[in-house]
DNA sequence: CGAGTCGTTGATATCTTTCAATCCCTGTGG
DNA sequence: CCACAGGGATTGAAAGATATCAACGACTCG
């Protein structure tokens, strides 16, 4: 369940303290928290589903929340594992188009909830809010293609180094570490792939040294192989590339 | 190649006859033909590639432009297929983003590309132009997504059929035509599917009577037979559910 | 009429899914 | 402190669907 968690008339000054509304006028804020609450959500609480509309935009305040869309086969295709600091809902908000995925907390998830009628009165009426606003959305977009990219790679062993390679702090560190935002199943889910296939591919990897798996944290070892693979004609799971 | 073509001073009036420009005042217009062109491309003319700063904010004004990512296989992963009187390039023109897709045209094209720089300012100084391009922003965000779950089918039947139904007029409307955006293999490649299996699934559709084929144009005979497709838990272009 | 692009069709290999069993880790309660 | 339950991850074996390779056919354009 969703409960209404206690948030007194301060929410404003709790507004102003995320990175979310940096820079945004204390009025836009007061107005804002108007139609505004926290809420709190157990981990595998519905935030909401496919095809309802959009009623807020959420901040996840901290947490995490799963977007997803349902497939036939019983299975799930992760669109966007949201964090701490991070935002969804402004697109289908601002065409007030109905919701184009799932959203469930992926453990116990504080968020705040802005009426999207109010924040689009806002965004309306103030460039700047409607410009920050714009650039989020852009950003929104180039991740969703950045993620189709991905996705489209025809091995499996290719998307899994896509992935990683995605992490990557700057060009030419050849190592570093990644934690991985949720459930191995839930990026699994992300790539495409089934949690089996990503498992496989993921100790197909640690055994050739490219990479160590600790739980959900991964150190990669060795960032040129991994972009080789990227670039290569064929590695899969099984083949004779990574297999051995 | 892309010739610059003969545009007299007269842009201003050109731009506003396009329907991305309905409503936007005349000084504007004035002030984006400054930095603004008409482009002519020959079919398989490259407009853009991957990585590249995008320079511009481009307008089909007849002909198609194919936006895709290049795969390791040597093949392709068509992002989007740009048809007259619509737009691609503002996401990473605002975000003054390399371009995250390889741009050619499908067939011969002109086109109007607006500088990028010019075409930030006047957003930056206006309120309404700001909302309207946020809005189509988000628009192909939704769009990216929808392109997401038809792809993320399992089976290449159900990939067909998400696809065909996506066309759908309306909700309760069982049969109607389709005209393909552009060559069998770039919306096969839009699938994640490649040629030849789009043309088996399409092939076996027809047999059963659920299509007709006919070159370019579709007609969906029994959209009701597409959607329970999408539904059900296994149809593939070779089990039992469609051969036969 | 010939070249070339595009689409269809066939046969095969192989990779991913699927089903199933086991294992590991964590939190809980006796 | 230990046992147990449950979710999650790993690993194995099998079947099936799609990619791939290859050849052919259709249509367009010069």
């Amino acid at each position: 369940m969703n409960r209404l968690a206690i948030s007194p008339t301060r929410l404003p000054q709790t507004m102003a303290r995320l990175a979310y509304f940096q820079g945004w006028p204390m009025d836009v804020l007061v107005r804002l928290s108007a139609g505004a609450k926290v809420l709190s959500l157990e981990k595998n609480d519905w935030l909401g589903r496919k095809g309802d509309p959009l009623q807020s935009l959420y901040v996840v305040m901290d947490g995490l929340i799963r977007c997803f869309i349902p497939l036939p086969n019983n299975t799930e295709r992760v669109v966007s594992l949201v964090d701490t600091g991070h935002s969804f809902g402004e697109a289908s908000l601002m065409l007030q188009a109905p919701s184009p995925y799932h959203a469930v907390a992926g453990r116990d998830t504080r968020l705040l909830a802005v009426d999207a009628m109010v924040f689009r009165r806002e965004i309306g009426q103030n460039l700047n809010l409607c410009r920050q606003t714009l650039e989020r959305v852009a950003v929104t977009c180039m991740d969703n293609l950045r993620d189709t990219e991905i996705s489209a790679q025809r091995s499996s062993a290719q998307r899994v180094a896509s992935y990683l390679m995605q992490h990557q702090p700057s060009p030419d560190s050849q190592a570093f570490p990644i934690s991985l935002p949720g459930r191995k199943q839930d990026v699994a889910a992300k790539l495409g792939l089934t949690q089996e296939t990503f498992s496989r591919v993921l100790h197909a990897l640690d055994k050739q040294g490219v990479i160590q798996i600790t739980g959900s944290r991964i150190n990669v070892a060795d960032g040129r192989k991994l972009a080789e693979m990227t670039a290569k004609r064929q590695f899969s799971s099984q083949g004779t590339a990574l297999a051995n």
